[in-house]
DNA sequence: ACCTGAACACCGTTCAAGT
DNA sequence: ACCTGAACACCGTTCAAGT
């Protein structure tokens, strides 16, 4: 989009470009295919243009990560709205399935390298996005108690990263949403 | 270690040398600080050296990944050996301890990127880690069943890269290992 | 057989200079 | 205020050439 060639740039929000391209690359190439002068050539700007609005490239990826937190937190609160019969099962599936459907961004959400970043953006999305969580777990979690609580968020998390990076092998014929659902039923 | 300042190399073990020293930058710097010219340099080596060993980065990184499911299968074969009151609970302590001990390393084991890469050495050395997680395990698991198993192990796992990332909010004055005893406990 | 030196095509980042 | 051009110090990788 915006192949304008007519005079370069100049203006125009390059901030949200930016991100929006690295989106799109970042899903396709994945965080060590994303190179901060690929993504300044393919939104039409010098190398050093992105400069003007990240400090750097660990920057532009927190920002990316922040969004992630984000869509995360509105997917999983349209849930809570929609009112399912197992709630914490429903909830389960959904986290997974954000997970599968967004792969490389899920990854960079929980990028060891981001968090020692140091910038506190992330860590503030993540704690708002994992606050939404409890919330809508509400009482059935906080009468369970926090371990059960931590449990059940292992195990869903785990069934994540173990699908994302293919560990685990699907029998014939066998559909991965049912398979989630199975293991996330009776949370 | 090696830090013979007569004649450079010239012969000796490199490749081993590589991938030792390869294992302390990793655990030290990550696996984005490892920088394979860095790694020569370190070695007392030229930068092309290193690819009279390996096809490239990638592959040094594969045979890392491996031993890391060979060092990690054998600390679950001695925990069977010892012989635990409860046994999964005790292969699931000794999963996530080592995760946290191997933090790098665990990472690198798990990376969608080696797993791209199509070298089939990781994949096989990742099955016969986990076959012999099922092998200790052993009738317990079979008669609960695939979907069990799995949700354990999502669990397990889970736990190790959430500790992992720092997602997990220790308390005040809380053990770590005390809390992975509590989460892990009764599967 | 194993390693070096020099080169190639890339990076992220900085900084003067342009508009 | 925002962007360019050129530079710097790095990468991974290749390849002729050395021993």
């Amino acid at each position: 989009m915006s192949t304008s060639r007519n005079h370069p740039y100049h203006h125009g929000n390059l901030r949200q470009a930016l991100l929006e391209a690295a989106l799109v690359i970042l899903e396709r190439e994945g965080e060590a295919g994303l190179a901060l002068r690929d993504l300044a050539r393919a939104v039409g700007v010098s190398p050093a243009a992105p400069y003007r609005h990240f400090d750097g490239k660990a920057a532009l990826l927190e920002a990316l990560a922040v969004t992630g937190f984000q869509r995360f937190t509105a997917r999983m609160e349209d849930v809570a709205k929609a009112g399912f019969d197992d709630p914490m099962a429903a909830m389960g599936k959904t986290y997974v399935l954000f997970a599968l459907e967004n792969a490389n961004l899920f990854r960079l959400m929980f990028s060891p390298r981001l968090r020692k970043n140091g910038r506190p953006g992330l860590r503030m999305a993540a704690d708002a996005a994992f606050d939404t969580l409890r919330h809508i777990a509400g009482a059935d979690v906080r009468a369970a108690g926090r371990i059960k609580a931590l449990a059940a968020w292992a195990r869903v998390h785990g069934l994540a990263v173990l699908l994302l990076d293919g560990q685990i092998a699907l029998r014939a014929g066998e559909d991965t949403e049912a398979l989630i659902a199975e293991i996330v039923g009776g949370l």
